[in-house]
DNA sequence: ATTGAATATTAATTCAAG
DNA sequence: CTTGAATTAATATTCAAT
């Protein structure tokens, strides 16, 4: 058993029950024959993103990872669509050109996005210097920030 | 102080801060001169369904409840029912062709549904691109989409 | 790189009290 | 009905092994 199989039946499981601790899903894939501890089970939570949610009836569901800054992304889109001028990557930075004294307003969505692959940011009037894990993330943020617009 | 206006103050919170966890909303709050125990805010976390979502980074922050996706899934599935017309997938990427003008608002809803595989999406007129995790999620990706139409 | 066993840390609950 | 202190339960991590 590979983990990635082993992923992958942790999403189909808690589509289809409700899984309110690790402990069950040691549980359901030795019901499977799979042999797996929860220790594991807390390593794939955390590299799948599962979250934890507490539900109406009282109990816990593990579920699908929320998007963090849903309503901060909303947001970033609808500034972008009216300040984004131009934008490039170097390396670990990406450069965004934006119409005058809109380059702070980026930067503050920016810095508390869901956008985890950015370290900072750092903003003039009219550029916004982003600061990011390394040049792969500088270019996926490219892309994320131009599917906003 | 009471109860409502503290769950204002931690739905404000986790919008500026990275909050790892259930104690730095205790100092948090106590920064703002109001003492209250983890326990309480253990409470306060399950009557708001807020979650612990594990990030890219490594680390953890809690976050909006993923309720709010339940909408935007649905909203996806009636665009589906419209605008789509076929899909593939080859390595990361899926590749969805829908009916002219919708590819935008498709890839708009997959970025802020609750599928995770998905790194980013690049959107023409009636072609979206889709940049999975990996092939796998690409493929579990193309299954999940199906099952919305 | 992935894992289990043990451990440390964090989170949820119980229980008494305001 | 809400809370804190104490406790239990659950989860994350460390460490050694593979």
């Amino acid at each position: 058993m590979k983990k990635r199989e082993r992923h992958r039946l942790l999403q189909d499981l808690i589509q289809e029950k409700v899984v309110e601790k690790q402990e069950d899903f040691v549980k359901l894939l030795e019901d499977k024959g799979i042999e797996i501890t929860q220790a594991t089970i807390s390593r794939d939570i955390k590299e799948l993103h599962l979250v934890k949610t507490p539900l109406d009836s009282g109990g816990y569901r593990y579920s699908m990872p929320p998007d963090v800054h849903f309503d901060t992304t909303k947001k970033l889109g609808r500034l972008l669509s009216d300040a984004y001028i131009s934008m490039d990557t170097m390396d670990y930075f990406l450069v965004m050109k934006t119409s005058p004294g809109n380059a702070q307003a980026v930067g503050a969505l920016m810095d508390n996005s869901a956008f985890d692959g950015v370290i900072g940011s750092i903003c003039g009037d009219d550029t916004m210097l982003l600061i990011c894990r390394n040049p792969e993330m500088a270019q996926l943020m490219k892309e994320k920030l131009l599917s906003l617009i």
